[in-house]
DNA sequence: TCAAATGATTTACC
DNA sequence: GGTAAATCATTTGA
């Protein structure tokens, strides 16, 4: 049996229409008649048509037969002569695809999200831009974090075993087709660009499983990062500390409960509230505090009272241990709760009167806030503060909401203690 | 289960 | 860009 392939590289094709066939016809090996050469062609041409009608073992003596038949390198070149002509028919649709959109977009999405590419820490640059993205409460953050980290590195190690999976399949199937063409280009002729066709067919058929195996990896990216940023977005109440930080700084800031860009950032320290974007979720607090209290202050009126007196205590405290430093105007904020910088002598104002008030009947309070009272009457009337108002027999007002529900420039703070009060009244110009 | 509380978002305004 | 106001959506507590 011929061993070497018969490839169309070369082949002796010289004379118009079949000349393999009518050079061996020439060469006197075969019949001498025209007759006698017909029925061998026909008889090499019904074998052919019936070899699969055979079982394998007479298919192969039968291949062997033709192989070694006189008439087969004639018949090859014939063949050969009439592969050249489809070949060239269809090289035109052999060009270079260009790559497809959507697998670019695909390739790039899971290069950027990490799953592609070098591994870059388990995705933690993306789970670390999507935390970016949404901000985030607590220190759980750094859990969901790495657990976002561990999914994204899951879903990696599956795409890299599966995509491995099919190249390798495809490397198989590819060897095993070559190897098939191989075989058969002992009996018909196979140009190399043939081959190159196939194999390209077969890459192509691969590859489009490839694209879904990205597609459905790219979705499951998606949701992974979906469900992570919809974790984030999830509503988390702040723990009661932290709301009482907030709490203490909205009432003793009561005048003007604006805090600074520094004083948002500190109070997010304070509230153990990390990632970048803590000053946001400590002014969604303080807008949504402010517009509720206003609407409603009656309702906070309590709450008022009662960090209004906290304040005024731990001013008190500090007064007494240290009357010497005789600063009234750097008070801490109450207990262990930390300290701001409640130097607004309104603040403190209001603090105090919710002492001196009616309302409140606690009585934890030491003796000398009378003393407190005056230290800080002398600094309110330095700072244009509400020196008269002082002396009234007050709870706490909503000073510095001016009459047309703003905070600022208010010019004559209002109590709130009696509902039943005049037009002038803060409340009832303020609550909705 | 339901109402209240509350954090987040949206829209309009300055 | 910051804020008020309205609204949404979730959590909490009875």
């Amino acid at each position: 049996m011929d061993e070497q392939p018969r490839l169309m590289h070369s082949h002796g094709v010289g004379m118009a229409g079949h000349p393999g066939l009518a050079q061996h016809m020439q060469d006197g090996t075969a019949g001498t008649d025209g007759e006698g050469r017909k029925q061998d062609i026909g008889d090499i041409l019904q074998q052919i048509m019936t070899i699969t009608d055979q079982s394998l073992d007479e298919a192969q003596a039968r291949k062997h037969a033709l192989n070694c038949h006189r008439m087969k390198p004639a018949l090859f070149n014939v063949l050969c002569e009439i592969k050249e002509k489809t070949v060239l028919s269809i090289r035109g649709a052999q060009e270079e695809e260009p790559q497809d959109p959507q697998l670019m977009r695909l390739d790039n999405m899971l290069l950027a999200e990490g799953v592609a590419g070098p591994e870059k820490g388990g995705g933690s640059a993306a789970a670390a831009a999507a935390a970016a993205a949404a901000g985030g409460i607590g220190a759980d953050n750094s859990a969901e974090h790495s657990d976002y980290r561990a999914k994204l590195s899951q879903i990696r190690q599956i795409y890299h075993t599966e995509l491995e999976k099919y190249e390798q399949a495809c490397n198989e199937f590819t060897t095993h087709v070559m190897n098939l063409l191989r075989e058969q280009s002992r009996t018909r002729p196979i140009s190399p660009k043939e081959i190159e066709r196939m194999v390209s067919i077969i890459h192509r058929k691969f590859s489009s499983i490839q694209m879904q195996l990205k597609q459905s990896t790219c979705e499951a990216v998606m949701i992974l990062r979906s469900r992570f940023l919809d974790a984030r977005r999830k509503r988390r109440n702040f723990n009661k500390q932290a709301t009482e930080i907030l709490n203490e700084y909205f009432y003793s800031h009561l005048s003007n409960p604006y805090p600074s860009e520094e004083a948002k950032e500190e109070l997010a320290k304070k509230c153990s509230i990390t990632v970048s974007q803590f000053g946001f979720c400590v002014s969604n607090w303080f807008g949504n505090k402010r517009i509720r209290y206003k609407k409603n202050i009656g309702k906070f009126q309590e709450e008022a009272n009662m960090y209004a007196a906290r304040t005024a205590v731990s001013a008190t405290s500090v007064s007494a241990q240290g009357s010497q430093a005789n600063s009234p105007s750097t008070p801490n904020s109450a207990g262990s709760a930390g300290s701001f910088n409640m130097s607004n002598s309104g603040d403190l104002f209001m603090s105090v009167q919710s002492l001196n008030g009616d309302s409140y009947q606690g009585g934890q309070v030491g003796a000398n806030i009378q003393s407190q009272v005056d230290t800080l009457r002398h600094v309110i009337s330095q700072t244009g503060g509400y020196s008269d108002s002082l002396a009234a027999s007050q709870m706490y007002s909503p000073q510095g909401i001016n009459t047309n529900g703003g905070w600022q420039d208010a010019p004559t703070p209002s109590s709130v203690t009696s509902p039943t009060e005049g037009p002038g009244s803060v409340h009832s110009d303020t609550s909705n």
